[in-house]
DNA sequence: CGGAAGTTCATACGTTTGTTTCATGCACTC
DNA sequence: GAGTGCATGAAACAAACGTATGAACTTCCG
């Protein structure tokens, strides 16, 4: 093993054992953490053998970084080209932020090239990415991150001309937040007490979600400025 | 409040080892979790011995549950005394929602009760609170959380008579996570890269974060409907 | 057939984990 | 000043941890 490339070359066909140990540690980690999952626990989960991690990884936190990997690339790929096909389709004229945001939440919530089994747990995996304390998975989760942060901020810059950039910066991250915390919500609606507690509280589809994310989001960006004090 | 009593009688005057061990353990827990970090981190970094905490907590985990308990009960106290306060305040007239929500923001931000020394430490706990793997800790972070929601939910719901309570529930959902980002953003503010990386972004103080989250929120609860596809 | 590459297996190694034990230290009452 | 609780200390425990190793198995091409 000489450098730092991830994957094996993937000219193979056999990805049985691989693809099942990436499977339930995504699963597992979603739900323990990175930490409070032992390798021993991901093996049993696969149906593998404990040598197996170390040939196809070699290390558990080069698995984790795999885990991640797989699942945040395409996400923030498919943002990227889809806020790419919107400033492409407007020329010069002004995108609304409404479809800005939409090219951000959208990816996230939809589980684009996988079968759908456990696009729950890769979900759950992404907005609980940021928290992450393990070191390597969260400096790769930042790179990725500011990626796709610069180019929506830029974007949304452009449809809201009046807010400074400071502010910008700000607002953006309430809607991480926001994002992150709603799609959280969503996924785990039927284990959440309180949301079971409310009688009000009810799961909206996929769709609805969307939605949502969209009007609150647009609505606090497009909030007036903070009154000075 | 009816909850299960953690601590022990309290009445002795020797908190030495055991305050030192719930600050070490407060900070180390936000910075690695509660698995990534062991008993011997702890005392070590609160120069205690191991037996310490088997005489002070039994096992690890009260100890956790312990130090999530000694933060997030003050602070969800004080939200709903100044909820309180609020309503006593007004009589039968209509709250601002301004108010409303500075009343759930402002006590997440101040430091009260406490030496300001390990503020943020304790701010990164609650922020991350929600995340937690831990069963026990999650089951108590909800119970308390539970509260506190659903006494808010009633003064926003009296504050803007327009909304459906099934919006309200997702958009208090929106809150909450903007508040926990933007809280955990502002902590680890110069450790972030992306903030480093942006120029346009500044740290304002606690009073600035706590006026840009009360006008993002507010708008964002504001929203008009989304739109019925 | 036979050997070579790729993959899985059982097993073991050395640490680190959370917890326990019991002897020792300290402070204060009688 | 001996005795009594409370608190701390050093040491040890079994269990679980991540990782490493080498033999066995499968697959496939010459």
């Amino acid at each position: 093993m000489s450098t730092t490339q991830l994957s094996p070359p993937a000219r193979d066909s056999q990805f049985a054992t691989r693809g099942a140990l990436l499977d339930a540690a995504e699963r597992l980690f979603s739900q323990n953490g990175i930490e409070g999952t032992s390798v021993r626990d991901i093996i049993k989960a696969a149906g593998a053998n404990l040598g197996a991690i170390n040939y196809h990884f070699g290390t558990k936190d080069r698995l984790a970084l795999e885990v991640f990997a797989r699942r945040i690339e395409p996400v923030n790929r498919a943002r990227l080209a889809r806020l790419d096909a919107l400033e492409a389709g407007v020329g010069r004229r002004k995108l609304k932020l409404e479809q800005i945001l939409e090219a951000l939440v959208r990816p996230a919530l939809e589980s684009e090239g996988q079968g759908a089994k456990n696009c729950d747990d890769f979900m759950r995996l992404i907005s609980r990415s940021f928290q992450e304390p393990n070191a390597e998975v969260k400096k790769f989760v930042e790179q990725q991150f500011a990626e796709v942060a610069h180019r929506f901020d830029a974007a949304i810059l452009r449809a809201l001309p009046g807010l400074p950039p400071q502010e910008l910066f700000w607002r953006m991250c309430f809607v991480y937040g926001a994002l992150h915390h709603g799609l959280q919500t969503w996924l785990q609606f039927e284990q959440m007490p309180y949301a079971m507690l409310t009688p009000a509280a009810r799961k909206p589809d996929r769709e609805g979600l969307i939605q949502r994310l969209i009007s609150f989001m647009a609505a606090g960006l497009s909030a007036p400025g903070s009154k000075p004090r």
